[in-house]
DNA sequence: GGACCCTTGATTTTT
DNA sequence: TCAAGGGTCC
């Protein structure tokens, strides 16, 4: 099953002393590299180091270098020859920690790292697996990898199929019970009568299988089933998980407090042969549940592997003792927890700083101040940051920012990888490496416009069906009968034409060269360039970068697992920029300053997290509390406004619970309010709110909700393309001809800045004086002419 | 196929 | 508030 390689048979690890033995009497062999390699270390992380068999439970504090213990764990199991690099399962939850984990390992064992095909995200292990066994759960090697987006529209089809009314019983509900079973490791043949009612009626498990069914036929899986088929085949395939198990000598996991049910299963098969398993987490730093994460997983390992060993990391290497003292104040109102106390050598800095302000704008226009101040006295940029409970809170900064022109980045929202125009390439480019593919094939057959509509789409689905093919190879057919007009089957015919000709040109030129010719040919990039505005511009921009970084992939599916998997492009970006973003997104992150704006009650701790999942939701929360607060490293400013707009509506809000719970003796208040609440509110019917008496249609709510995520999805918050949605200072600066049609003193109007008069022009830059903004530097084809 | 209006519903989102 | 999605009408 594994492909033939060079590696020399190595003693089985049952032949090395036991771990207790290791550390006691290394042979001299050994303690050289590992005294290099440990050299920078303190002892729990030494010993998390060179105990390398029997199972290790590392309990890691933020920043306590973890990562550092971990891949000097890696690296020494490779360096002591007890395995080679292709021996050790290493698993990380996102691509970021697999990255970094991948350059520092390899900064130690050199170009061996590149031969570690098993260091990667869960989804990505095991989707490399699933591979190899695919045909074990009746898919073929070549399966696509589904979004979000594709699992929607299909769990719609089938709604709408089975006659349910979609109203009532939304897709997105559906998903969320599937994604919620199989994130426990569930099958259809597996759910309950409870959860089989929990999707309209006591139709779950029904729509499930037939969902399940469906994706075979499609050859393609979702996230969840990445993991679930491959549990599944190591369940039911005892050679193959033998296989595995030989294969796999040592096993790390990072973030295990992250792991979701079936996670937990799949590792514990992987490892329960050799309990060489390593798992490293902290439970106060959990704060994935709403995903399936649970923390039950890392409370229990000692219980799953007896004689475990428990290595704390309690010292901290990153913040200030008053940021840490205040944190663990913080935390120590949890229950549940596994302890540890965290400790620093570093000397005491700022307290925290709690400042309290009269509503959002104000909360904005303060920080703004503060960061202006700090860059001032010498701080970088990049090492700011303003961490938010959700993504609705950016808009504030974001107005504030671009209007005093600070450089700031708005991380996470949609994704390159999410674009309409990415997904479409995408689209094609699955069709043509895999026929089978009606999602790709459907989301494209008419774009751009080929005068298809829902009635050939409706007659291609129909004939489909009835012969049991895929559209694409129904579309073929179709032409040959009379179900169709002339018009549209001619479209079919010389569509399905260009797709066997672009299929045949795959073979003989690079995935980048054919997704530019099939752009090309299919009229995309034309339809986009009779358009004329800035917004297809920089569609156009992102297909020529979907290209290039198509450049360092051979073959278009490994091209197309990549994309699945790994849906992050961190644009290199030089220019110092304040970093915005949500605590969730934050975590594994540190920064000299940071800001927590919104630390009021409905905001954070949520509305919602108050409302519902009582006691474990407002735990969550104040786990969130403290991953966002151990963020920082030099200085910690916590912010709450009085009154703050929600859906439109100004609410009064009191200060976070969390405030309160904060430790006296290592914060400092500040206030820039006079007066109580019921002066702040008289002020604010006068001023703010004309019309604060007045009895509206709807019900005054204290209900503290935002657009969040369809904001982030929207294109005006979408980073897309990165940097024009950023305020810079500095040009960014990419090869392009001028624009003829833009001159000193034209009017132009910029999604971002505003109306704006051109001051002047060099190559396709512009310097523009910004009715609100000021003057500005932008790239040409992001304005547009106000006429 | 597209323009327009109305309804709805809006944390967090590693893959 | 405000954007997306659905429905209707041309």
């Amino acid at each position: 099953m594994f492909p033939p390689s060079a590696e020399p048979a190595l003693r089985s690890a049952s032949s090395f002393p036991s771990c207790s033995r290791v550390t006691g009497s290394i042979s001299p062999h050994f303690e050289e590299p590992a005294e290099a390699l440990v050299g920078g270390l303190n002892s729990p992380q030494r010993e998390a180091v060179l105990t390398t068999e029997g199972p290790v439970l590392m309990l890691a504090g933020a920043g306590t270098g973890k990562t550092a213990a971990l891949t000097a764990r890696l690296a020494h199991l490779v360096r002591s020859r007890r395995a080679w690099p292709s021996e050790i399962l290493c698993v990380t939850f996102t691509n970021r920690a697999a990255r970094e984990m991948r350059e520092r390992v390899g900064q130690m064992i050199g170009p061996a790292v590149e031969g570690m095909p098993w260091l990667g995200t869960f989804h990505s292990i095991a989707a490399k697996m699933l591979r190899r066994h695919a045909e074990l759960v009746g898919l073929q090697p070549n399966y696509t990898i589904i979004d979000t987006d594709d699992q929607l529209r299909l769990l719609k089809q089938l709604i709408q199929a089975e006659g349910l009314d979609e109203k009532r019983w939304p897709a997105r509900q559906l998903a969320g019970c599937i994604d919620r079973w199989k994130n426990r490791g569930l099958n259809p043949a597996d759910l309950d009568a409870g959860e089989n009612e929990a999707y309209a009626n006591g139709k779950g498990q029904k729509f499930y299988s037939l969902y399940q069914d469906r994706l075979k036929t499609l050859n393609a899986c979702d996230f969840g089933d990445l993991l679930l088929h491959m549990l599944n085949i190591l369940r039911q395939h005892r050679e193959v998980l033998e296989q595995y198990r030989q294969r796999f000598k040592y096993v790390m996991v990072d973030e295990y407090q992250d792991t979701n049910q079936v996670q937990y299963l799949w590792l514990r098969l992987l490892a329960q042969g050799r309990q060489n398993i390593c798992v490293v987490g902290d439970d106060d730093q959990s704060i994935y549940s709403w995903r399936g994460a649970e923390v039950a997983n890392i409370l229990r390992f000692e219980k799953d592997f007896p004689g475990a060993k428990v290595i704390r990391l309690e010292q901290n290497y990153r913040s200030t003792p008053q940021i840490l003292a205040a944190a663990s104040g913080l935390i120590s109102e949890n229950s549940e927890r596994l302890g540890k106390t965290l400790w620093t050598e570093r000397h005491a800095g700022d307290p925290v700083r709690i400042i309290g302000i009269w509503d959002g704008p104000e909360e904005a226009r303060r920080i703004g101040d503060e960061i202006e101040r700090l860059e001032r006295e010498g701080a970088t940029l990049s090492q700011v940051a303003i961490l938010v409970r959700a993504q609705y809170q950016t808009r504030e900064f974001e107005d504030r920012f671009i209007q005093i022109g600070l450089n700031y980045r708005i991380v996470g929202g949609f994704r390159f990888y999410e674009r309409a125009e990415i997904r479409d390439a995408l689209a094609y480019l699955r069709v043509i490496a895999q026929p089978a593919d009606d999602l790709a094939f459907e989301r494209i057959y008419n774009t751009p416009k080929r005068g298809l509509g829902a009635k050939a789409l409706e007659k291609l689905h129909l004939h489909a069906r009835r012969r049991g093919i895929p559209l694409a190879s129904a579309a073929i057919e179709i032409a040959d009968t009379d179900e169709l007009p002339a018009r549209p089957r001619n479209t079919f015919v010389s569509m399905m034409r260009d797709f066997a000709r672009w299929r045949d040109l795959g073979n003989t030129v690079s995935p980048a060269d054919l997704l530019r010719t099939v752009m090309d040919e299919s009229g995309y990039t034309d339809a986009l360039q009779a358009e004329r505005t800035a917004e297809a511009a920089g569609r156009l921009e992102n297909l020529a970068e979907l290209a290039r970084a198509m450049e360092e992939y051979e073959t278009l599916g490994d091209f197309l697992e990549h994309v699945s998997l790994v849906m992050d492009n961190e644009a290199a970006d030089e220019t110092e920029k304040v970093t915005i973003m949500t605590m969730h997104a934050a975590k594994g992150l540190e920064f000299d300053h940071v800001f927590l704006p919104g630390w009021e009650e409905g905001v954070f701790p949520s509305q919602r997290a108050i409302d519902e999942g009582g006691l474990a939701s407002l735990e969550e929360e104040r786990r969130l509390a403290y991953v966002a607060i151990t963020r920082a490293r030099r200085r910690c400013t916590i912010l709450h406004a009085a009154n703050r707009r929600i859906y439109g509506q100004w609410t009064s809000s009191i200060p976070s619970r969390f405030v309160a719970e904060l430790p006296q003796e290592h914060i400092a208040q500040e206030s820039t309010m006079s007066g109580g609440a019921s002066l702040w509110r008289a002020q604010w019917s006068e001023h703010a709110d004309p019309f604060a008496g007045v009895a509206r249609a709807q019900p005054a709510r204290t209900v503290t909700r935002g657009p969040g995520w369809q904001r982030a999805a929207s294109k005006e918050y979408s980073p897309a393309p990165r940097r024009v949605a950023e305020s810079t200072r500095s040009a960014a600066s990419f090869a392009a001809k001028p624009r003829s049609d833009v001159s000193t003193g034209t009017r132009v109007f910029h999604d971002k800045f505003g109306y704006g008069v051109v001051a002047a022009q060099e190559g396709n830059k512009l310097e523009i004086d910004f009715e609100q903004a000021g003057r500005k530097r932008v790239i040409d084809s992001f304005v547009k002419l106000t006429d």
